[in-house]
DNA sequence: AGAAAACCGTACACAAATGTACGGTTTTCG
DNA sequence: CGAAAACCGTACATTTGTGTACGGTTTTCT
């Protein structure tokens, strides 16, 4: 019982969709209500009359915007790559901070719950869209880099900084995919981690 | 282009399917050889009829095990729990090796080729069926606990030893969802890490 | 205002996947 | 050996999702 549910006739669009110029939809719009269906639905639920529904129109004004579902996914790819470079500049700009805050401040970040069905749902999707694939490794090389960095400053020594650092972001990888089988980790926890860590 | 692929006419099966029993399949056949399929093409690429080329054999005979797509998954589910209950069992049965060789073999484990594609396909398969998510997250309690233990005979504080239990349960995890986009960690590299977190 | 473009709904054609009916063949077992 | 059950193939019907055609309405721009 995968898809199945009695999906009562009401139409209830729990959040009334994004609609960024008038009250009719843009193609960022469709892509933006797509991304939402994926964190809640995963990659499969990500079907035309799904999304349709979702914004609340018909498949007519889908296929006016897009040519097919392929487009609709590019767009999505598009727009997440935006939202994603805003969010990695964000944390590039931390540069100033010591180090160890630094850290701290992207393990805070991961922890967000906002975040974490995003990046669980992507990772998904990439298994089977190597673009998005790609731009997901892009990233976690990006972040690798910067906890790198910031473990190198507080140890010295490159080899335990490079080790270290990858071992921190396979587990925040690890946190984003965790379907809460274990426990999450509390704020208290995770200073006494670092600590633990950086020292 | 999420799915669609030449499929050359030929119907050349790479392995020429389990049959556990004489000439005919088997009802656990059929689940050895959708979980085969689970871990190359992802849960979206296990349908009957895809199963039935695989297994070599026509729709008819799938509906004589299976009542429908979902008894195969159940299947597919309960063939996997006797599998990974093994598996479990065997890391339980370490508990005579010291600590430390204890938290490496089951790395070891972890980072093996053969092992990581299944993880990762299962842990994908979980996000849309809950039954299977929950037998996941027993899994990872499971290990958790392993882990726990080892370190707390390591190093003596139970507090620091669950923080850091989790890192590295966590980092299991996300290694075996990686896509590839960070190196893979060496032998030695393991080492090196396992030294620095144990002592 | 009025033409052109943008946007959306309705209806249909088509492909793929699911599920059913039923008739054959092979095993099993008394 | 022979009947019953197990197993598999073929041929349908049904459902679901994709994509196209086209007409109506709203907006934009002059």
């Amino acid at each position: 019982m995968t898809t199945t549910s009695p999906d009562s006739e009401v139409a209830t669009v729990t959040t009334p969709v994004r609609r960024s110029r008038g009250t009719r939809l843009t193609a960022d719009d469709w892509a933006a209500a797509a991304l939402d269906l994926l964190t809640t639905d995963g990659i499969a639920g990500v079907d035309i009359n799904s999304v349709c529904k979702r914004a609340g129109v018909t498949r007519g004004s889908f296929y006016w915007h897009f040519a097919d579902l392929n487009a609709l996914h590019a767009a999505m790819a598009a727009r997440w790559v935006a939202e994603t470079k805003d969010a990695l500049a964000q944390l590039s700009e931390l540069d100033q901070l010591p180090a160890r805050e630094r850290i701290q401040a992207m393990t805070m970040r991961l922890v967000d719950d906002s975040y974490a069905g995003v990046e669980r749902a992507l990772r998904e999707w990439g298994r089977s869209e190597p673009t998005v694939a790609e731009m997901i490794a892009e990233g976690d090389l990006f972040v690798f880099s910067l906890v790198e960095g910031a473990l190198l400053e507080l140890r010295g020594d490159a080899q335990e900084a490079r080790v270290l650092a990858g071992l921190l972001v396979y587990a925040g990888i690890g946190f984003a995919h965790g379907q809460a089988g274990l426990p999450k980790p509390t704020a208290t926890e995770i200073e006494q981690l670092l600590r633990l860590v950086t020292e």
